[in-house]
DNA sequence: TACGTTGTACGAAGATATTAGTAGACGCGC
DNA sequence: GCGCGTCTACTAATATCTTCGTACAACGTA
């Protein structure tokens, strides 16, 4: 099975079942700021589940709606992607361009040297 | 002036050009793997350069197509989107998806943690 | 000069994404 | 029961992306 491509609009609607773990219609709609239509959010909720993104349960009257794709899947292949069409495939430059913002907090920072130096022990 | 946002093709055009640096249409063409017509990679480099990301000038006959926006300032771009969207903002969470594939060889985990650590002695 | 080759410009078809309107179902309060 | 609010399903308009065909210009060559 391969990763679904997500849209712009697509990823802000997963993005909010990522963050919340699931959510009604309405509920995705007032945390995306009330900016689209209802049912443009229940349609675009409809195509998800069409790629089986995600899925839905009765709750009361309505739907509550579930993140199939996981995020580490969809960040996963977004990020391979990224790095494969801009960074020529180096992680190195992807990180190098990801922390020059420098707005990166000093723990933040230390932990992610944390991650390095222990996958580089981990690896002799 | 604010980053173009580029489709998935346009994206595999400007990867050609950040690489080589520069392309006829028959070389960005022939990068691709000459899947696509020629009128067609004609086409959307003149929608590139209608949106500003790309220039050309005369070579003999044809065109040489080059690179306006900068890889890493469509790279920042790509990457602030996939960390907010994706990441919930967090560059760390990024970070730990990015190297879990374990194939990025030692030496480059090396340079990587060697990019932290400098950032670090450089913010006390 | 006529012809094939190589190039750009333009138009348009087909697919996909985005948005929202409308219809109909369901339940609740009066 | 009747209207009102809330919900899903369906339809459809609009925009955007992707692709290529056709037309036309320039050049070299027989």
């Amino acid at each position: 099975m391969d990763q679904p491509v997500f849209t712009e609009r697509e990823l802000d609607i997963m993005s909010v079942l990522w963050r919340e773990g699931s959510g009604s219609v309405a509920e995705v709609r007032s945390a995306l700021g009330d900016t689209v239509a209802y049912t443009t959010i229940l349609k675009l909720l409809q195509i998800l589940e069409g790629k089986g993104a995600v899925s839905h349960e009765p709750e009361g009257r309505a739907y509550r709606y579930f993140p199939l794709v996981e995020l580490e899947a969809a960040g996963g292949s977004a990020l391979n992607r990224i790095r494969d069409k801009i960074f020529g495939g180096s992680a190195e430059l992807l990180l190098a361009r990801l922390v020059s913002d420098r707005d990166i907090p000093p723990e933040e920072l230390g932990r992610m040297r944390k991650i390095l130096e222990e996958l580089e022990e981990g690896e002799p």
